[in-house]
DNA sequence: GTCTATAGATGGATAGAC
DNA sequence: GTCTATCCATCTATAGAC
């Protein structure tokens, strides 16, 4: 564990010790990802943090500053590993992966980090939560993404030169859609539904079934 | 129109004229549609109404409540149209409709609601939004939809009888990430993202797009 | 750097006139 | 029923002691 911001200690004390930014920088995507950004105050945040109310505005600038810190870190980071194995893909299969690996560059980096052992499991809800909620600097940011989003349509038009290409990035629109399904929320309505045979903490067995399910509406 | 509250003038005052409990029921959902729930504060509302300030709880008691209530009535009004489409879809197949005539039933009420000469089409955003930003009473509210959820799960089970149940509440997981991405943010970046040639404007043919990537995820 | 105390702004709710 | 004026809680941000 090189980077102290990934920590995620249960100890507030400890967390403050050690390093107030980095204890601020975990409490505020902790309280985000699970309550909402409207609904976490700076007290919260300090108070969670271990550290003084006026921390956030010392060490950050502000609260919209410390989210959007969050945001642009936790992305880049997503982003990169994506980026990572679309390339890893691509190196594999001649520069035109097909449309399996390629899908799989997007899910699996989002889906191991959630799994239940893994750090950054709530960085993965920061995300998605950002996604709907997130102020207009963050929005900003995800005008920018879509140049990272573009290789994978442009590796999918590739995979798919038949398909007419309105109907590719229609496909991606819906994967897109399945990624952003994963919340907390929506597996405890799942598992609630399904009378609890669903189990999320499976991250490769998900993967497995997304997959399928995506590759399938990519096939006709 | 016999219902005074799916209206959506442009003009404040005409609306306050006509009916300040409706102004104000219209207003709300609209901006809360728009521009989300903690984003909106009841002196918007009633500013874009064109009613009093204190309208909003003489009517409905406080913002909360009033949220509430436009949340229960247009989900109540999606749960009965889905719920009507997939009992016409049963009727046609002798008690066992297939599964794209289920996932029609659960697909076409918030897509033609939502197309742009629909007076609905901002009750379909709310709706969305509420999935993610509602508070803690519309959540319950989810909880009872389960109920309803339950209908077209049972519809997919028996259509796919080969299945393990586990695929098939997980499909259905993966279909409702495709619905509850439907947002406008996420139509313009898929516009931003394909150079213009994505409409959805034209729910038939999304309809379409999406009953055939669903189907197909369903058929392996 | 860290903390307490507080300024300054906002927003939900309500009292009371009409 | 409708409106204005206002109360009161809450929050972000900052000043200033240490």
């Amino acid at each position: 564990m090189t980077d102290p911001l990934t920590q995620d200690p249960p100890d507030a004390s400890e967390e403050a010790e050690a390093a107030p930014k980095a204890a601020v920088f975990g409490a505020a995507e902790r309280l985000f990802a699970l309550h909402g950004f409207q609904n976490v105050s700076v007290r919260d945040i300090t108070a969670a943090a271990g550290v003084n109310l006026a921390s956030v505005n010392y060490h950050f600038g502000s609260k919209d500053a410390l989210l959007f810190e969050i945001f642009r870190r936790r992305t880049a980071e997503l982003n990169r590993e994506r980026a990572r194995m679309l390339h890893e893909a691509a190196a594999r299969h001649g520069g035109k992966p097909p449309v399996r690996d390629i899908l799989e560059a997007y899910f699996a980096p989002p889906l191991r980090w959630a799994s239940p052992d893994n750090d950054r499991r709530i960085s993965v809800q920061f995300i998605i939560r950002a996604r709907s909620e997130g102020t207009a600097d963050m929005r900003e940011v995800l005008k920018n993404d879509v140049s990272h989003l573009a290789r994978f349509a442009d590796a999918l038009l590739a995979a798919r030169p038949g398909l007419p290409k309105e109907d590719v990035y229609w496909r991606l629109h819906f994967v897109l859609g399945m990624v952003h399904n994963n919340r907390f929320a929506e597996f405890d309505r799942l598992h609630h539904l399904s009378g609890g045979i669903t189990r999320e903490g499976d991250v490769e067995a998900l993967l497995r079934r997304m997959l399928d399910f995506a590759e399938a509406g990519f096939s006709a």
